[in-house]
DNA sequence: CTGAAAGCGCTTACAG
DNA sequence: CTGAAAGCGCTTACAG
């Protein structure tokens, strides 16, 4: 390893001050053009590597946003950071991406050393039970915070979210204009907001087609594929004979189906099936799923950009965006009609 | 946002100096106890945030290790992500994740960024492309580098992968051993060198059974389930009629299935498939998958942990690290039987 | 247009 | 066991 090339090393071999190598490398007008690209070429030459630590302790700045969220590699999140990498990545930001699997204490953690390394803001996906001392540690060290996903009470933060209710009542109400009347609800909790939100759907929905609601065709629990999976035998025992499942995502969906599926019934033909998020994989499953979008690239991209404005001095008015879902419709998804025996197969 | 509490703060109101606080904190004993416990007790009721920057300023140490795969969303990297976290948690790293979607700038400018903000280390996927000097720029720099999934011609550095040819050989070797004698290859490329690995395994294991290699048993390309799906087509009209398939993938396997049984056969009894990886979805599928495990939870973990030998001196002998896969037998597979003619059905 | 000097908040020999 | 002082590599008024 080469000697450390600092700003002292360029300055010194052109017999210049640090000031001006300093004011030339980020294009300051005070530094005369030619002198400039002396300079420069120069830092390019000797292998000069910016030391962002100095230059974040002295101007109070890193560059560093954090974004925590459950469980990054949960493709739920994909779109959501997807889109908040590329804003940030136009900004010219450094972002540092974390899981709390629902751990508060994870996620404090990540939020302390978040402020440890000076970082500008953060953008997360509170887990559940996150108290609000926590946010509000963030927020009185200088460190905004933006919620996106998920809904905290009792904080007034600027919160980037889908519309949940109205999403599960677009799924619900295609399924009751299919002529679906026994309709099941998989999946989801009610220690999230997102999880009471979308259960409310499904209850207005019903309600508003004069269906009755019967909280005992709600299997609460499943957030994954092996989930829905394992609930399809729940699902297909209810005694009252669902012939459509709304579940909480695609995850649930793809893994209820297979469930069906195993157990001798058609999925999309025998019982209809709708999804929520609209993954990648929700397009290409057999049958391919009829679903909610969540507009999650909106969901990112108005985050980031939130917070990026939040930086530049211009505050955006705090409190919940909802973002509009729209309906993808597809094969899991077809009109009512009686219920197979399976007995007899 | 209160006053910024530093250590001279500490200090000041506890009349020592910051030597002592600084030391103190850091749980040195050379600070008596109860010197120690006063000043900890003070740092919280304050709220002291310790400054990284600062420290790593003068250490020249920052704590910071950065992962950069092709894409932290895809589930290929999911378990190795996760070992590598777990093994950094551990030990008090924070670890700053990038996708690279081999594009080898995006890649070179995020190993600029780690060098900035002083990254103790990295560990990356390497972009296709990647030239050497863009990993000699890290080495150079005083931040070593760990090679995982992917293998990169030219550099010596340590790399952790699985062992596609081994694994490979398993998959083929369990479905000779179940009496299967025309085997087809279905996905995967040669432009890569997992995908000439695999291939060989595959070739490897034939030759060793005394079967006669059939190139044209080879359908290359598919790499998803969408792929696979479409690819039963050809399969199926192979004029050698093969009762198994040997997937690239699970992705490729389940598309694959999915499009046997549309033509009206049963996959797992008709015939035989094995796909590669493990995914979750493998053993959720219908029927569930017979694959191989590529142990993606050790090769993270051996990883990180060379990574975190090489920073604390001891130095692991560098080149390539293969992981030996493992074998999970499902229902995807069954003894042969002669294929049923198609035309009659 | 360029330079001299202070200071960001730590840690680390060194002295006592 | 504790303190005084230098220095990590930048940026920023301020002076010229």
């Amino acid at each position: 390893m080469a000697q450390k090339i600092k700003l002292s090393t360029i300055a010194d071999s052109l017999g210049l001050s640090t000031a001006t190598i300093s004011l030339a490398l980020r294009d300051s007008p005070l530094v005369a053009s030619d002198t400039r690209d002396k300079i420069k070429e120069q830092a390019r030459a000797l292998g000069y590597i910016y030391n962002r630590r100095a230059a974040s302790l002295r101007t109070s700045r890193s560059g560093i946003i954090g974004v925590v969220v459950h469980d990054v590699m949960n493709p739920f999140y994909g779109e959501i950071l997807k889109a908040i990498e590329s804003e940030l990545d136009r900004s010219r930001h450094t972002f540092i991406l974390s899981n709390h699997y629902d751990s508060v204490e994870k996620q404090r953690t990540f939020i302390e050393t978040l402020l440890q390394l000076g970082g500008d803001g953060v953008i997360m996906s509170p887990a559940i039970g996150t108290p609000v001392e926590d946010i509000r540690l963030a927020e009185q060290n200088g460190m905004p915070a933006i919620l996106v996903a998920r809904t905290m009470d009792g904080v007034d933060l600027p919160t980037y979210r889908g519309d949940d209710s109205y999403g599960i009542s677009l799924a619900t109400n295609h399924l009751i204009g299919l002529g679906h009347r026994v309709i099941a609800m998989i999946g989801g909790t009610d220690q999230t907001s997102t999880g009471r939100d979308r259960y409310q759907g499904y209850v207005d929905a019903l309600r508003k087609a004069n269906i009755e609601v019967d909280p005992s065709l709600r299997i609460p629990g499943p957030r994954t594929m092996q989930g829905g999976f394992e609930a399809a035998v729940n699902f297909l025992s209810l005694p009252q004979k669902p012939t459509a499942a709304v579940c909480w995502n695609d995850l649930v969906a793809i893994g209820l189906m297979n469930g069906i599926a195993r157990a001798g019934l058609i999925p999309g033909q025998d019982i209809s099936v709708t999804g929520y998020d609209d993954l990648e994989q929700a397009s290409i499953s057999t049958p391919s799923l009829t679903t909610v979008s969540n507009q999650q690239a909106d969901v990112g991209r108005l985050a980031a950009r939130a917070l990026l404005d939040r930086l530049a001095g211009s505050h955006e008015p705090d409190g919940l965006h909802l973002i509009k879902p729209e309906m993808r419709i597809r094969q899991s998804t077809s009109p009512y009609k009686p219920l197979r025996d399976l007995a007899k197969a």
